[in-house]
RNA sequence: GGCCCGUUGGUCAAGCGGUUAAGACACGGCCCUUUCACGGCUGUAACAUGGGUUCGAUUCCCGUACGGGUCACCA
């Protein structure tokens, strides 16, 4: 066979050479260890919240080691790809605070461009690059056109036709039929080559195998250790009809050119990693070092582990924040599960960013962990406690234009009075942790607001209703805005003893029995009155808030109502 | 089905031949407390399984079971 005219026929259009192309991707000036890590995302949609792992990962190992971090779009599947979907990548990418040193970025118009000099960054705008790599290995003799359409190729694997289900029953003979037919798309001629494109058959460029699947190569994983993996004897597709590369290809070419030193990404893809590695041998390029990371998982109705999809609630970042958590909450939580020992890391040092911690690639987890809510809410409550009321008060009204436009305008109507209640309890060294998310807030203030009051918890019916109105009435009475909380509560207590009420907690617990009720019952019914709840934040902060008039008000409307 | 990966409490996990098997979340109890929230103390709860190797295995090896992934001209 003919190689160098098998390759002319194939590739007629493309003159460049590898040393050509190689020349337009000098190394990298970088300091010794210094990484360079990629996210390399196709435009298929939302970012997927599994996403924000490899990307996390790729972005601290770069940013650790003083190398760089940057942004591939590899949308070399026209058919699955969605309109403005690398646009939205790099938005939502940008909201958790994922910084790229160059890649696919957006210019001033929102359109997408390059920044930096291993580009393009899309690899769709690649394709001359993937060609000149094609050709080398045709010309070598390590890759083959392949004419056998998809149609065939589909017989091959079902055979039977009327079952819709994509899912095959993978027989050893059903391989073995379809490996046969395989190895005969490796029989050709010139001469039928030159047939097949004088009739304008379209092919796919394969790769030509070399490997033997009873022989087994000891690969190292940074996350998941040493493997055994057998070699690989698939002639894996590396140019579609189209011309346009598959992800195996590119893969080896792009992070080749643009110096990825390691590869970050799932562990699907670990079946595929012998024709990775046997992929940059034929092509003569060093292998990067390989992470692969588990997969997120979450609870099927069977209760079985089930890798986190497309469709399966919180599968979409954007989600998140339409939830009302915080980047930083999300960015934390995803941290806890990279590195276990972040949180110990973060109690030792709790001013300190997320930014400081020593990521370590041995503290990952080779299996796959649960996506766990109550965790992910446990660390948002603690992140929202430690934020100022003016923090929360911007964090929320901008939360609050998008998602509710109710909360928008009483948070706006009267900034200072709505700090006030977001100030309640906060900024001392035991926070109130009473939001843990943005959604939080309006349930939180809504008794503040006239509009949006309502009486929600009835008092219960064992107090006579005679004693609530005595202290209710006796409390407008003595009520004194300018008292201290001293003060004030004193005037409370002062209230009991008439009514049979003990003023003391410590007494009426020796012999409850010798009352009617206690201090704590007289607030309850002040609480009752002023915020239409059983539970609520200090209540002498509260009534300060409101204000004189307001809370005598409603104490009145509340005597009325019984 | 073949191949690959995984398996410590309900969840996330420390552990890397000898430990009373950490810690966090969740759950229960107690304390603090005018309610709630916070905080403090405390409790329930785990090495999938069978063989080896070893003086000794959660830790190393093999098998089994279970779970996951993959087997496209998708990434």
């Amino acid at each position: 066979m003919d190689y160098e005219l098998l390759a002319e026929l194939l590739f007629p259009n493309v003159t460049k050479t590898p040393e050509e192309i190689e020349a337009m991707y000098p190394p990298r000036n970088l300091p010794e260890g210094a990484k360079v890590t990629r996210f390399a995302p196709s435009p298929t949609g939302f970012v997927h919240f599994g996403g924000l792992f490899p990307s996390t990962v790729g972005e601290r190992l770069a940013h650790q080691s003083g190398g760089v971090f940057y942004l591939r779009i590899e949308d070399t599947d026209a058919k699955r790809e969605v309109d403005g979907a690398a646009e939205a990548l790099i938005n939502t990418l940008a909201e958790y605070g994922l910084h790229f040193d160059e890649g696919a970025a957006l210019d001033e118009n929102g359109k997408i461009c390059d920044k930096g000099a291993y580009g393009p960054y899309k690899q769709s705008e690649r394709g001359f690059i993937y060609h000149v790599y094609a050709k080398k290995l045709v010309k070598e003799g390590k890759a083959y056109p392949c004419f056998t359409t998809e149609e065939e190729l589909e017989a091959l694997h079902d055979t039977d036709k009327k079952a819709e289900i994509k899912a095959r029953e993978w027989t050893p003979e059903l391989e073995a039929e379809q490996k046969a037919a395989m190895l005969k798309q490796r029989e050709f001629t010139i001469e039928e080559v030159k047939e097949h494109l004088a009739a304008g058959h379209p092919f796919v460029l394969r790769m030509l195998a070399d490997g033997d699947p009873d022989r087994k190569i000891k690969f190292t994983d940074l996350i998941k250790g040493t493997i055994e993996i057998p070699e690989n004897d698939k002639d894996e597709v590396l140019l579609k009809s189209d011309g346009i590369p598959t992800y195996h290809f590119a893969h080896a070419v792009d992070d080749h050119l643009m110096g990825t030193t390691h590869v970050i990404r799932g562990e699907e893809w670990l079946p595929s990693l012998s024709r990775h590695i046997m992929l940059f041998r034929f092509l003569g390029f060093r292998l990067p070092k390989y992470m692969h990371i588990s997969q997120i998982m979450r609870l099927d109705e069977n209760g079985n582990k089930k890798k986190l999809s497309k469709r399966d609630m919180g599968a979409n970042l954007s989600d998140y924040a339409k939830k009302g958590y915080s980047a930083e909450a999300v960015n934390e939580y995803v941290m806890t599960l990279l590195n276990s020992n972040y949180e110990e890391w973060h109690t030792a040092n709790p001013e300190k960013p997320l930014t400081d911690f020593p990521f370590s690639i041995r503290k990952m987890s080779g299996s796959g962990c649960l996506f766990d809510f109550e965790k992910l809410n446990d660390v948002s409550k603690n992140i929202l406690s430690k934020k100022t009321a003016d923090e929360v008060y911007d964090a929320a009204l901008a939360w609050a234009k998008e998602n509710d436009a109710d909360l928008a305008d009483h948070l706006a109507a009267d900034p200072a009075y709505a700090k006030k209640i977001l100030a309640i309890g906060r900024g001392g060294k035991k926070p109130r942790k009473d939001l843990t998310t943005w959604a939080d807030v309006k349930p939180y203030i809504r008794q503040f607001y006239d509009d949006w009051f309502a009486p929600i918890d009835v008092i219960d019916e064992k107090f006579d209703r005679d004693d609530i109105k005595k202290a209710l009435t006796a409390f407008t009475d003595t009520y004194d805005e300018t008292d201290d909380s001293a003060v004030w509560f004193d005037k409370i207590k002062a209230i009991c003893p008439p009514l049979g009420y003990c003023p003391e907690m410590k007494l009426y617990k020796q012999d409850p029995t010798a009352y009617k009720g206690h201090v704590g019952d007289v607030s309850m019914f002040l609480r009752v009155a002023v915020t239409g709840m059983l539970n609520s934040p200090d209540l002498y902060e509260v009534i300060h808030i409101l204000g004189k008039e307001r809370t005598l008000n409603r104490v009145a409307s509340f005597l009325k109502s019984l």
